[in-house]
DNA sequence: AGGGACTGACTGAATGTTCAGTCTAGGAAC
DNA sequence: GTTCCTAGACTGAACATTCAGTCAGTCCCT
């Protein structure tokens, strides 16, 4: 028996580690730089082995960035089912894309300007990014559905309103993951919980679980 | 004298021929992937002279996201300054970013991706973003003011309703780019009006000059 | 003649992928 | 219990290619 940096383990685990290895790298050096040799060495092993799990570069990246959108999706929508009422649920969907720091896997919004732009070019990719859109509109869209049946909020399309929402969403990410000055994560949550307040038609007070930055 | 594909002209010209260059192959190919031969073929020269002009590839390559910026924003702000109205004016500020295609350098939001995700690692085409969401952010504030003192529009904090607008234009700008199905250009442009017309408490109806979808 | 525009032929480094094996665990045969 | 065998995990060393950037020199215009 050879003492590895970890015990090896199980095959599966050692895909895992690879695909953790994989999104530290492409953290650092992003997408279009991250080089099999770095996740290698990340992972304490050989370029030769992750070929050898993963048959190419781009199936290795690919399955890195579904693993990562899965993790914050799953951590999210748990977290979501600790909460009891629809605004509480719709605020914490505002906070997981304003403030990703918060999550397990950190800088999942630097992530998502590379998932964007490969995207436009890698199929493998669209699909990844054309699921979880779906899926998170989808989420929204329910949930708004539910918190008009309870009475919560007032009548809009549901449909158009998450298309509205997630795309707010999404344009507020580039300018926290870029680190744009006037935009820090304070401000887009805040401006997103007032979007969202004035077309539902609810009042929203912090729970005082969760710190929300106070009064300007 | 040998034929080139053009005349050639002065090295200005020379210059400027190559960076049109440089945004095709970006559009075709993405930025990551976009190699100075493939510039150079499309330019109808060799890389040695593109390397001549351009010192260094991450030089061309950032002017040429410049030089799409630059001449994207002017090319607007030009049409804007023909429209009477700020209502008119924010429209074609929503239609700038929706119909990307009308403009005179297509595919400008394909190439958005690559620059958010380029401006994460590289500091110069940071900077290029930065200032083009400065200068963006503050051509919508201005055109709020001005509208208000018109009395136009209603009572919102120009500052922020920048913010807002500019990042639901982003978000939208991802999903026309990325050919969403559910999100086309149409849409996103009948959502982000009426998201404008709501928070600033105007009518609008398409001023029957530029085409607009039909009622649905 | 001289200088700027321009080029073809190179080079050197980076890097994805292959390959020919080695090592280990575990099961079957005896 | 020992031996043999196999499959899968794993590796070091190469291979093949791609590509940015260099250079020595040519062409053309003034």
């Amino acid at each position: 028996m050879k003492e590895q940096a970890e015990p090896a383990g199980t095959a599966d685990q050692r895909r895992e580690q690879m695909l953790r290895a994989a999104l530290d790298v492409i953290a650092e050096r992003g997408y279009a730089e991250t080089r099999i040799a770095d996740v290698a060495e990340r992972a304490g092993t050989s370029p030769a082995l992750v070929i050898y799990y993963f048959k190419t570069k781009d199936q290795l990246l690919t399955e890195a960035i579904r693993y990562s959108e899965d993790s914050w999706y799953e951590g999210g929508t748990a977290r979501m089912a600790a909460i009891e009422t629809a605004a509480g649920r719709l605020a914490e969907i505002v906070a997981m894309s304003c403030f990703p720091e918060a999550d397990a896997d950190r800088s999942s919004s630097l992530l998502w300007l590379d998932l964007w732009s490969q995207a436009a070019r890698h199929p493998g990719v669209a699909s990844v990014r054309q699921k979880f859109d779906e899926r998170w509109r989808d989420t929204i869209s329910a949930l708004v559905l539910a918190g008009q049946a309870d009475g919560e909020f007032g009548p809009v399309d549901a449909a158009d309103f998450a298309v509205t929402l997630s795309a707010l969403l999404d344009g507020l990410s580039i300018q926290i993951a870029l680190g744009d000055p006037v935009v820090d994560a304070a401000r887009a949550f805040e401006l997103c919980m007032r979007f969202v307040t004035g077309q539902l038609g609810f009042e929203w007070e912090p729970p005082a679980r969760r710190q929300v930055p106070g009064p300007g």
